[in-house]
DNA sequence: AAGCCTTTGTGAATACGCGCACAAAGTCGC
DNA sequence: GCGACTTTGTGCGCGTATTCACAAAGGCTT
């Protein structure tokens, strides 16, 4: 994604690989866990181990941040802690905007991850005007009329997409017209953003469909399956739509 | 992750990349929004555009499922989304059963994305007594002390995991004891499974840390931000605990 | 019927990520 | 104070993924 930048620094402190970045709150998560057991120090080999990766790759992400490790003792959890906080930037506090409060918006104004983290919810946006004014999870939902007085009004940083599928692009559109350039997307579309705008998207169903492939394939056999005959003419190719519409 | 078995076949038919499954479903998504539109035909630069990649890898990722494309013209979308259901194995019905119905069981449960492509929710448990035979999304919620019997009775292969944290690894456990090959988890944790098991996860938390530590990068400004020292002594190394726990 | 134009399918080059294996570095026991 | 032992940090080779660029293939026009 960006390949030019990365010869500027040589390595730590510029860089860092995106599959690191990416590893680094599953780190995070376990060396919590590690802290609330009172334990102090912690090698590579226990710390893969607690986050299900290969101690060698752990250690060269970590190395990505620098040497925060004692040859022969391992990594001290408090140390660790606070540098992987600072480097994924949970040192300080990032306020969030959730728009549509259905039933998945709900779940996540009420989703405890939020607040652990450094992230703050500053709003709850719906465009039902049934919606509006009624308190979920300690916060009064407000009308979507008022999202670009909310988002800069109250430094909205990151904005988490709850709506509908249709209406998520035009959503998308206001938040970053508003100021926002890091998106979180639960509707199932693929958004488009100028350059300089970050979104992550989150798809139960493409999941589930990633799921149903492997489980295809295992059910074929322990060996090998073979997809139902992928070089052939179909008989009646006008009826195999049904299959799979709702 | 399974190198070996890749020389069985040459290409298509055996051994296709799990980043191309990865895109599979995003591809077929584009595809039914064009189905809806009436549109017969679609040429790779158009569905890739409409799937947010690059054309040639989108051309790349069809030939592994086969020949499907006419030169000159482009693909036919209902012959295309044929081939991609079937090859997801989204032909046949998956039977999925949720476990943890708190808000994001509710979200779930309510998710349209199941039904419509295939996925059959057949059963919501929990461990409360208080929400045992309550009815959400129209299925009573039943037992978590009958997961065994639920699972194999009705021929559950996919189970979601919406419990807390706490409760995860446990009833992974049970539903892999009870014949379940393929779990998506929700919760807050690093599942172990045994060989043979596919696990994915879907974590907000991490999405958020994620796009905290970008926006950070940004906020050091367009060119390139230095991450707070990265070598140094931190004055007071005791007390940056307090600044990323709850 | 022939040639032009569009678009696929893929070879080749490049970049990226992973994991082994080991030297360097530091601790701990004696 | 020294040697043995542990564990980090990383060089290296391998496999996978991505992208470019183009020849092959097919339709369409004249």
């Amino acid at each position: 994604m960006t390949p030019r930048q990365n010869r500027t620094r040589d390595r730590a402190e510029r860089g860092i690989p995106e599959a690191t970045v990416a590893r680094l709150p599953v780190y995070l998560r376990a060396l919590h866990t590690l802290q609330e057991r009172g334990v102090a120090t912690v090698s590579s080999e226990e710390l893969a181990a607690a986050a299900g990766v290969n101690s060698a790759k752990l250690r060269k992400d970590l190395s990505h941040l620098g040497s925060y490790g004692t040859r022969g003792v391992g990594y001290e959890v408090e140390y660790l802690v606070y540098q992987i906080s600072r480097e994924l930037g949970l040192t300080q506090d990032w306020v969030v905007a959730i728009i549509g409060v259905g039933n998945l918006g709900r779940a996540l104004a009420g989703y405890g991850g939020f607040a652990s983290r450094g992230f703050r919810v500053a709003g709850l946006l719906d465009a039902d005007e049934a919606l509006v004014g009624q308190e979920i999870s300690g916060m009064a939902v407000e009308h979507i009329d008022r999202l670009e007085e909310i988002i800069s009004g109250r430094r909205v940083s990151i904005a988490v997409i709850a709506t509908p599928a249709g209406a998520a692009q035009k959503v998308c559109d206001r938040v970053v017209a508003a100021g926002v350039t890091s998106v979180l997307n639960f509707a199932p579309v693929v958004l488009s953003v100028p350059d300089g705008v970050d979104v992550r998207k989150v798809d139960l169903s493409i999941e589930l469909q990633i799921l149903a492939f492997h489980e295809q394939r295992k059910a074929g056999g322990p060996d090998g399956y073979a997809p139902p005959a992928s070089g052939e003419d179909p008989p009646g190719a006008a009826q195999y739509v049904e299959a799979v519409e709702a």
